[in-house]
DNA sequence: ACCTGAACACCGTTCAAGT
DNA sequence: ACCTGAACACCGTTCAAGT
């Protein structure tokens, strides 16, 4: 269906693609960001989601062997997405702003929501939680995708690089005495650490209340 | 000097605003994303930036009090930093893209660096975790200004509500468990928890190594 | 009834021509 | 030299006309 979209989508590209005008694609969608959801829910079924097999240790509390496997085995489907996203640009932009809900994209909730009990993380805690790990994987690839995109973002990089570097230590201190660290690590080692991160935080930040009055 | 351009600036529309053609713009700014960092920077410098008296309080382990004080302060520029772009659609969009380096961004990275610093995080996390605030109050941006500029939006909201209530318990308990929660809660609630999780997972999450081959 | 050609209202960017 | 009109190559969406 899409297979072959391998670059921007676009409404008059997919037209083309098919022989057509592209009045004829609304007939099947209601608009782009349809057409993007549909895509992306498509490519989404083709992504083998790490199916780990169901080994659950139902230990009181998991020792750090556990965790770190539990957030090995996290990484699997978060990571599959973001580097389907990756492949993919402009559809992780259409994902931030309109979130699919199509089946596959349900399944990969379902699964983050099963790996999150597994580690032993509170219900509502995950369930606040899966969203702001989806929304950072797709805020990530969306972030990589259109860098990569345009020819400038190189220089543009080395601008930022010149900006914090070359900073007014009177003005900056911070940035200034900081300012290797803030640029150091690989894109990979920084998105590992920050899944980390979000993770720890998910599970040891208490939801505001059990106010079941909203919905 | 783009205090009229509320709406989606565009180098059309403010070539017309400003009563001429588009080209010339390209003498002062190289292309659109220039263009939308040089306005995100000037908007930055005319927000408030909450001077945060410069109390100190060199305990040395915060106590409860002053841990909620703490995230109190951090929240506020992150706060006005997120309001700002939600004033002006598509300019979150482009900030997620193009990361700005003007000065006025640099004070707000300086400024959360300080908060950060005052919160007992150490130096290279906080380095990591600057990026990773200012990213989730991006794409955070992104994500409901887009949402509101279509009127579309609702209808979208509904269906992601439909798919998640009523979605197949076999297929996917965890969701038909969590359903409530998982829509549970209002978007500022939704995202002063993201933030604390946030800043509760920087803190806690030790960096990779102090391994300074790169850059 | 179902599909679509052509038009409308936008974009960003470039470049030759004007002052 | 500096600015810009007009053109180029794209968009998404609509709607009247065709089969």
């Amino acid at each position: 269906m899409a297979a072959e979209g391998l670059g921007k989508v676009t409404m008059r590209r997919l037209a083309k693609e098919l022989g057509t005008g592209p009045a004829s694609l609304y007939v099947y969608v209601a608009g782009t960001t349809e057409l993007h959801a549909a895509i992306l829910d498509e490519l989404l079924g083709e992504v083998e989601v790490p199916a780990s097999a169901d080994v659950r240790c139902e230990d009181d509390e998991e020792d750090e062997e556990d965790a770190a496997g539990w957030e090995r085995r996290l990484i699997g489907p978060l990571g599959s997405y973001t580097l389907l996203l990756f492949r993919y640009p402009g559809l992780a932009r259409s994902a931030l702003v309109a979130r699919p809900s199509g089946p596959h994209y349900l399944d990969l909730i379902e699964r983050v929501l099963a790996l999150l009990a597994e580690g032993g993380v509170a219900p509502d805690r995950a369930a606040w939680g899966v969203d702001l790990l989806l929304q950072h994987a797709t805020a990530t690839a969306a972030e990589q995708t259109d860098r990569d995109e345009s020819p400038v973002a190189d220089e543009e990089w080395q601008a930022v690089r010149r900006a914090v570097h070359g900073v007014d230590p009177g003005r900056h201190p911070h940035i200034h005495v900081a300012s290797s660290r803030l640029l150091s690590g690989t894109p990979d080692a920084r998105f590992t650490w920050a899944f980390r991160a979000l993770l720890h935080g998910i599970k040891h930040t208490p939801v505001p209340s059990d106010d079941p009055s909203h919905d």
